[in-house]
DNA sequence: GTGTTCAGGTGTACGGCGTACACCTGCTGC
DNA sequence: GCAGCAGGTGTACGCCGTACACCTGAACAC
């Protein structure tokens, strides 16, 4: 059942899932998934599981502790990416499944080993915030080639309304036009922050750094 | 009809902020609404375009360039978290307002005027994310005092089947033992990881940093 | 074999939602 | 005096999650 929900999910898109629909994927009537869960919330939550669950275990101990933890996040966002939906579902629960509590200790346990203090650790999981689940809320990432670009009259407005912003998009739309696709390497921006972040951590924890001096 | 409609969501949450309510608020049919906004999407604009408007502009340039940020930063968060409805709303949208935009493009300049350049701001932009309006997506911010503290024996089972987490909820246990509220301060997690994005940026600056060797 | 239990499927119904569509009202400018 | 129009009204549709009472058939004890 939770196969089929997100499998559903991931075909017809998060908005498109309700209770009724997945039963009758299943041909079923609505009322018997409430044998299976609560309500939806906990399908929901199930649903997460199974991809949190797809999440690769921690490799061997190799190496700076920066590369265990950055596979170990890349996988997690491979996950994520898999299942489009699934960041925006996260996003949206209040409270964590004991699935989930499992793959943060395991990640708090990643910079542990790696001689991040309690302390130290602490501030570096909520300063990853979202990342350390592979995703990062890119605030109005863009579908690749939804919109049509604009005509050259309100192209020029808007370069004139925000000067800084066109700015930038001439020069990605510069950058790339070799290249097939328009519009940002989602991935590099990904690599760029977990990196910076990673490196800071990495600086602080050479410093002895700590929150009560 | 917006400020309503942002009042309504600040005091009875943004779940329970429906057309109908919000008439009913107004004292006027549902359908009316519709006669100033397309549909509930464009409300939920108009909202979140009163809440970004309280964002106190740039401050007037004096010293470093991250100061500047920084301060603007902070009023976006008191702006959010005026209105706790607003990040989740935030985060559902799929294309910015223009008002939005105009604040986007307003911060790009703040890192353009620091001196930093086309291309590194670009990217900085991306690892910011959500920062740059003031909130972090905290995975499962636990509502101060929501939950009851566990008796004594799942406390012990969570222990031992979350080691790690234990060790850091009983060193902030421990920490803020004299204070009287406990759990972490999101205030100071909000600084840390905002100072760290910010001294990176600076040395990758000074550094001349570009993403094209 | 008979009766009990119970996991799991069924059918109906309720109250909520967003909103399409046709209609009405009262003010404005000519 | 009247057209135009901004804006409020009433009805209705199709969707949603889910409460509640009911049914079915297999597992099992005796």
């Amino acid at each position: 059942m939770l196969r089929a929900a997100v499998a559903l999910a991931d075909e017809t898109g998060i908005d498109a899932l309700s209770m009724r629909k997945l039963a009758q994927v299943l041909g079923v009537v609505p009322m018997a998934l409430y044998k299976h869960v609560a309500n939806k919330e906990e399908l929901l939550d199930g649903m997460l599981d199974v991809v949190v669950g797809e999440i690769d275990p921690p490799a061997a101990a190799a190496g700076d502790w920066r590369d265990a933890v950055r596979q170990r996040i890349l996988s997690a966002r491979r996950a994520l990416l898999r299942h489009p939906w699934a960041s925006r579902v996260l996003e949206s629960r209040t409270a964590p499944t004991p699935v989930v509590m499992q793959y943060m200790d395991s990640m708090i346990g990643m910079f542990r080993t790696g001689g991040l203090s309690v302390d130290l650790t602490h501030h570096v999981m909520h300063a990853m915030g979202s990342r350390i689940l592979g995703f990062s809320q890119e605030l109005f990432a863009t579908p690749p080639s939804e919109v049509a670009p604009p005509d050259p009259e309100t192209a020029r407005q808007m370069a004139a309304r925000f000067p800084y912003i066109s700015e930038i998009t001439t020069r990605i739309a510069h950058d790339d036009a070799s290249v097939v696709g328009s519009g940002c390497d989602d991935q590099f921006e990904f690599e760029f922050s977990l990196d910076l972040l990673l490196d800071g951590f990495e600086q602080l924890r050479r410093r002895g750094w700590t929150s009560r001096p």
